[in-house]
DNA sequence: CATGAATGAGGATTCATTCAT
DNA sequence: AATGAATGAATCCTCATTCAT
């Protein structure tokens, strides 16, 4: 075989030296876009040579997933609350509320690396698989968490899917679109209820 | 400063010719993708020369421009049955359905574009506003059939917009992943009764 | 398919960059090796830009190939003059003698490309097999004239491909050591003899 | 100054790991070649880090020579069996078989290193001298066997060396092309009764 | 108007060699 | 002595755009 290896860094310095590598790249993607950023940008971005980028990466699209991997891992982690806390016929709403509000802040606050890496999603396979992964463990956790909270589960998941799209629909108006505060503060509420509405359908 | 003028085309063989590009360049982008499409093969299947094409268009993103308008164009002759149909209490159901599975089938029918425009959206700003007011053209002519069908205006616009999402969630599981029949059979049924739901709130 | 097609010039100007092209790189293979030369020399020396040249050529081997068959003509031009003489039993010492002079003239000629092209025929295949068609086409040649000078085809060919090492050991030991003048001679005088004996051993 | 210099080592230990580096070598050349192996697998395939390799050489173009002389060392053994007998009037036909037996198997057997030591002869001087040395060496031996067998001085050396030219065709024969065997068989008893009759000529 | 040859900057990747640890 | 991480120059090739004809 080729010695041609990708190292994966055991050592504080080394690990310190991908993760410089990656987060570098994360500031420049969501800056200039994927491919506006040359590798030697990366580099130079994360204080290390052209060539140990291709000691830790295979290749430009290898640094990409782990780019994305990583937004994924911050999203998960603004989502971590709402998976932490127990979902009852009590709290509903406001759990639905809470989730909406973290959906929105975390399009808001990352609305450059959201764009960016739901396009590069929608051009590369390997991209896309990572988005598909996180939204079907979400989903699978919220439909356990409302089972075990007395939602039957006949239909739920199809249910929640379409929950997951109203909510998604909410957040591309607040990114996308300029509209008012009331405007967005009335679909909000209509969004709340729809869902609480649909998730009640499959109550007992 | 004038040189760079773009010609535009009166004369029948112009307008051809300029046509002729746009439509090898959006099977081009479909096909193999925006990036990996360069002018040479666009021109080639246009059978123009390579000069010609920056006579008519100022680079390649303006190409893009168009080919993004032409199948915006191509997404409202699809829809053009619904919107000039009339909406009333009676066949709301009926229409809801028809409009899903146009959208259904015009995902469906253009996965390649629809994934290739939406990503070039998202990374292209004069790309997203195309996509933008179609979604305003299309959702205020149904605001206005449905105010005429007696639907009262009161948040119906905000009602609308969450109705969209929802058909949106319910293309994208088509394209996106490879669920059953039974479960995408399902899903369209809560959404059509969900979207009746909602806009039956906004009823006298 | 692709625009990206190799040109194949028919105008004057094009076929005069194509082998101002092939000449530059053939001096520089010659002068620097093929692996020390860059397609950027290539094509200042060539006075044209680095682009055009894969307007003419896929990649740089291409151009190898190129080269190494414009080294192939102009060898069997140096040897046209054998090919269009005829051979009878009279004349064979004397044709014989001018073959070798032409190959060691060839050889020592050409010593730098003849390693070059030679080395770069062992480590490729697609070079060696330029290299193998002209050596049989020129064997076969030989091989027609022989017989119709008169000598039998019994096995003629494989002593053919005998003549043809003793001759070829003969260049070797004009371009790789430094023999003096005597050492060749009587060289010479050897091989010419053995190869008329091996030759006479054919004779009815 | 003095920080280049490399190790010439005397301890056990070192004295392997620079055998290790050599064999290696070897054997990445033959398989991939040289060009396209590098040193990082070098060192690894020899168990040693990319540094201890330049204290052993001074580059890869170093290492190259000593795995040609490898090479080189292992060919003199090949051939070892006839440098050891002796020669005389009565065996010679049976001396010249084996030798061209030996020839035609190491180089069947190596093939590859064959070839890419060959090539890169060709395209380096220091190479193309070790080489030389070892035919040169080879060459005299056999000079002196023959003249201790009665062979007559007279340009011995000349007649020897061409006949060393008509087995390397036959060696080349064997590995270049797909004779087939009765060709190959054929063209190996030419072979032997013209070196015969090359020697004898210098006989009293 | 039209052509398509020509440009040349730009970009991903490799690898012999060095050097801090 | 030994390691292997780090360097960064070098290279092949692409392609949007221009311009001589």
């Amino acid at each position: 075989m080729s010695a041609n290896e990708i190292r994966i860094p055991k050592q504080k310095r080394s690990i310190e030296k991908r993760t410089a590598i990656i987060n570098a790249s994360y500031d420049l993607f969501c800056e200039k876009g994927y491919y506006r950023t040359n590798t030697a940008e990366i580099a130079k971005a994360a204080g290390v040579s052209t060539g140990i980028v291709y000691s830790y990466f295979h290749d430009k699209k290898d640094i990409l997933k782990e780019v994305v991997g990583l937004y994924i891992f911050r999203l998960e982690e603004q989502f971590r609350p709402i998976f932490c806390s127990t979902i009852d016929r009590g709290n509903i709403a406001v759990v639905i509320e809470k989730f909406i509000d973290l959906s929105i802040a975390s399009h808001t606050m990352n609305a450059a690396a959201h764009n960016e890496f739901l396009a590069l999603a929608l051009l590369n396979n390997d991209i896309q698989v990572l988005f598909n992964h996180f939204e079907s463990k979400m989903l699978e956790t919220l439909y356990e968490k409302l089972v075990a909270a007395g939602y039957l589960g006949d239909l739920l998941l199809e249910r929640l899917r379409i929950c997951y799209g109203i909510i998604e629909q909410l957040c591309h108006e607040h990114i996308r679109y300029k509209r008012n505060d009331v405007e967005l503060s009335n679909m909000k509420s209509i969004a709340i209820s729809t869902i609480v509405g649909l998730l009640d359908m499959a109550m007992g």
